[in-house]
DNA sequence: TAATGGTAGGGGAGGAAATTCCTCCCCTAC
DNA sequence: TAATGGTAGGGGAGGAAATTCCTCCCCTAC
């Protein structure tokens, strides 16, 4: 979904007298298949603003006045006849900030005509404006900086990726209207239709709705003749050929398999060559056949820095004006611009980004960086380490070499450029991306675009904006700037008690911890009490937190983080639930709905997680450290009282065997020893302990007991390595925690060397066995016998 | 159309700072 | 020009070498 200013048509207008207004875009998909784009009309743009002490109803003339005249002055007549500010409303609401004791406040609620105005206003609103009763004021504004798009789909109930409904006779399919005026089809989707905003119904993704549109898929991969040693410059060097690969989301076969290139070629079976004597033929031949094929998600390996550039500045050296227009919109240029991604996780990535309304550049190459870290990023070793195949390789120094011979030479090269642009296709269905995806974008309610091009953050706002809606809250703007280095304590990691063990070690670990701590506390903004009105509250209300800060409890007022972590979870075991449903059908069972809940409950999960996280940003939309701060204080809390709890229960006094002691933990985890050195004995206890130890916790907390560690190796903190049991009869297999064997900045022969002395030690427990090979290795590193692809380290 | 989930913590690299070691030299005891 | 005994050994100065400490960075655990 997007959004574009436009005029609307008369039979849309509805009140407004606006010379323009926004028009919502909806890209879809029918159930047919057929590329659907609906011009919604009629929803305005709005948000809200604390109104000042005192502030009554006969305020609200005067006010709309002021900040129409601001408004206007500072547009400059750019949008000229608009009345800006189509209305204000005075409004019960509350701030999500702090509880308020179910109290509403006074607000107002200003629509505006256009959603650039939103930000415009909000400028305004928030330097200071003059009123005639109250001088010159600074208001607080809320819920100002959501996208537009995003704000219509809150506010219709539509999550991204779900089914929607436009009833017969309410809309109406381009061309339409009195002659003269009428209303034409401006994109290149196969029905276009206008419709007013209030005539569509979104569907829960449940159901009959649960399944996923047929998509259709375009990958696609190009080749370029660069000159030897230097990287192809779009200015100088040509693109040779352009291999596509076309299917539909939930079918297996291909629907179009072909190449474009540049000169003759042979022709390959199963393939459709298309050959052109010059570079620009076969650019605005590709041209044609993008918009013809018209697909609703492209794709390839690192399309969006790499071939999608490439391909627009190469069409630009040709001055091939017709090029650029890649989009469903017709006329609307594609462009190619820089963009900086920051953020901690991933550190500063430089990308581009790129403009193709109406479709998804769905690049499997940041799909995979996103998903999985690895230490190669190569189209070749992630097809190595996903599919266990590798490509079909030409070395780039080759490829002019190919392009320069005959049709035959050229063929190998179009074999070549096939297959990249097939493998990504394999890539999206083997690691059933797009499925993942458009679960992802259902449980968090963006669209599909947003989870390759955003961060997290926008989800949990996705979801809070939701949940608020109904309850009359409202979120407030993040503060101009947070001080740097506003953190705050983490989590436990307990002093390890280093050293190898040959009895059985067991692991318990708190469900879910964060969000469980989260519920059971009942954490949230609503929740939140401001210092000055605790005297306000019975000493049962509220809860005070490690850190000091007070929340009231669930009877008082139920948190939305709560609930909506609530939700997440129980929705997550409902996926699973219908998961194990699916998979009990046996042979009839429906592997493609299976694999949607699948990526439902992992959705799932991610979105319960990251919540804590969206508290504690530090550079965030709405964050609350007071919740972030008290989230980890009451974990530190609980991993003590659970290594007290065991060591003074598992006595020797208390009547078992042996002292029980804890040998490590980490932030929701304790490793104890309980001394027996049977494993099912080990296994008994800590599934006993496990229970034992939830008791003590508010619900929902809960203790598991996970696995037993036998033999375990503990070096250091966050460094450890056992073989892993969850049941008595066989290892599961040897778990390493962040040991060279996990670490990617070291050298293959690193990761060997410590591999294998780690499986003589705790396998064939057999550590001379361990010192004689790491002996070995050593020697043949100083005769020069090593190997030397082992040797290399890639940063 | 500006946006970016958290802290704890090991371990290596690189360089500054502090420490140790060594040699030379002066001086005294005898 | 004139006059010039020795060895052992403490301790300071000065500088080289080895070590510690600190910061930054990468990457992982949770």
């Amino acid at each position: 979904a997007d959004y574009a200013v436009s005029t609307t048509p008369a039979a849309f207008k509805c009140t407004s007298t606006e010379p323009r207004a926004a028009v919502i875009r909806l890209f879809g998909v029918t159930r047919g298949g057929h590329s659907v784009v609906a011009h919604v009309h009629g929803f305005l743009p709005y948000f809200y603003v604390r109104a000042p002490p005192s502030f009554k109803q006969e305020d609200v003339a005067p006010f709309q006045q002021a900040l129409t005249a601001r408004l206007k002055s500072e547009m400059k007549g750019k949008e000229q006849g608009s009345a800006c500010v189509l209305s204000c409303q005075a409004v019960s609401r509350q701030s999500i900030m702090h509880y308020s004791f179910g109290q509403m406040t006074p607000f107002i609620r200003v629509v505006v005509a256009l959603p650039s105005m939103v930000g415009t206003a909000r400028r305004l609103l928030e330097h200071g404006m003059t009123l005639p009763r109250f001088g010159s004021f600074s208001f607080d504004t809320f819920e100002s900086n959501i996208a537009f798009a995003l704000r219509y789909m809150v506010d219709r109930n539509m999550v991204g990726c779900s089914w929607v409904t436009i009833p017969a006779g309410k809309w109406q399919k381009r061309p339409w209207g009195p002659e003269g005026e009428q209303e034409k089809p401006v994109t290149h989707c196969q029905l276009e239709l206008d419709v007013h905003f209030s005539d569509l119904t979104a569907h829960e993704p449940d159901g009959e709705y649960i399944s996923i549109a047929p998509l259709r898929i375009l990958s696609f991969d190009i080749e370029c003749a660069g000159r030897p040693g230097i990287f192809p410059e779009a200015e100088k060097d040509a693109i040779i050929q352009i291999a596509n690969h076309v299917m539909l989301q939930g079918e297996t076969k291909t629907v179009v398999k072909n190449i474009f290139t540049l000169k003759e070629c042979a022709p390959i079976g199963g393939a459709q060559v298309l050959s052109f004597e010059t570079e620009a033929e076969m650019l605005r031949s590709w041209h044609q056949f993008v918009l013809a094929c018209d697909a609703d998600i492209i794709t390839g390996y690192n399309i969006v820095n790499f071939d999608l550039p490439y391909l627009l500045n190469r069409a630009e050296a040709l001055k091939i004006k017709t090029f650029p227009y890649l989009g469903r919109i017709k006329g609307l240029a594609t462009r190619v611009k820089d963009k900086m991604f920051q953020s901690k996780q991933t550190g500063t990535r430089e990308s581009k980004e790129i403009n193709i309304e109406g479709r998804v550049q769905f690049d499997v190459m940041v799909v995979v960086m996103r998903d999985h870290k690895l230490s190669s990023y190569s189209l070749n070793s992630v097809c190595a380490h996903f599919l266990g195949e590798q490509k079909e390789d030409v070395h780039h120094s080759i490829i002019s070499v190919l392009q320069e011979g005959n049709a035959d030479t050229r063929r190998r090269l179009a074999v070549y450029c096939l297959k990249d642009a097939y493998l990504p296709q394999r890539l999206l269905q083997k690691l059933m991306c797009i499925i993942n995806y458009v679960e992802m974008a259902r449980v968090t309610g963006v669209p599909l675009s947003y989870l390759l091009t955003r961060g997290q953050q926008i989800k949990v706002m996705s979801q809070l904006y939701r949940k608020v809606k109904p309850l009359g809250l409202l979120l407030p703007v993040a503060a101009r700037k947070s001080e740097e280095g506003d953190k705050f304590e983490g989590a436990t990691v307990i002093d390890p008690i280093k050293g190898f063990y040959k009895e059985p070690i067991a692991t318990l670990d708190f469900a879910s911890l964060y969000p469980s701590i989260m519920m059971a506390h009942n954490l949230c903004y609503s929740t939140l009490v401001r210092r000055g009105d605790l005297q306000k509250l019975d000493k049962d209300a509220y809860a005070e937190s490690p850190t000091g800060d007070c929340f009231v409890k669930t009877a008082t007022h139920k948190g939305i983080l709560p609930q909506i972590l609530e939700e997440l979870l129980g929705a997550r075991k409902k996926a699973k639930a219908d998961m194990k449903k699916e998979a009990a059908k046996g042979a009839a069972m429906d592997k493609l709905k299976y694999a949607v809940y699948d990526g439902r409950q992992l959705a799932l999960k991610v979105s319960a997680n990251s919540v804590y996280g969206f508290t504690g940003a530090q550079v965030g939309q709405l964050p609350c450290l007071e919740i972030s701060s008290s989230v980890t204080s009451y974990g530190r809390q609980m991993i003590e009282a659970t290594k007290k709890h065991v060591e003074e229960h598992y006595t020797e006094e208390n009547d078992y065997a042996h002292n029980a002691q804890v040998i490590y933990g980490d932030t929701d985890s304790v490793m104890i020893k309980f001394g027996t050195d049977d494993l099912a004995e080990a296994m008994r206890l800590g599934q006993e302990a496990a229970e034992k130890v939830s008791g003590i916790f508010i619900k929902p907390i809960k203790l598991e007991f996970e696995k037993c560690y036998y033999p375990y190796l503990l070096m250091n903190k966050k460094r450890y390595a056992g073989l892993l049991w969850t049941q008595t009869e066989k290892y599961d297999k040897m778990d390493c925690k962040g040991i060279e064997t996990v670490r990617r900045d070291n050298c293959q022969l690193v990761k060997d060397v410590v591999d294998t002395s780690l499986r003589a030690i705790l396998i064939n427990k057999d550590p001379e066995r361990a010192v004689a090979f790491v002996k070995g290795q050593i020697s043949q590193l100083l005769m020069n016998e090593m190997d030397m692809s082992k040797l290399v380290i890639s940063k």
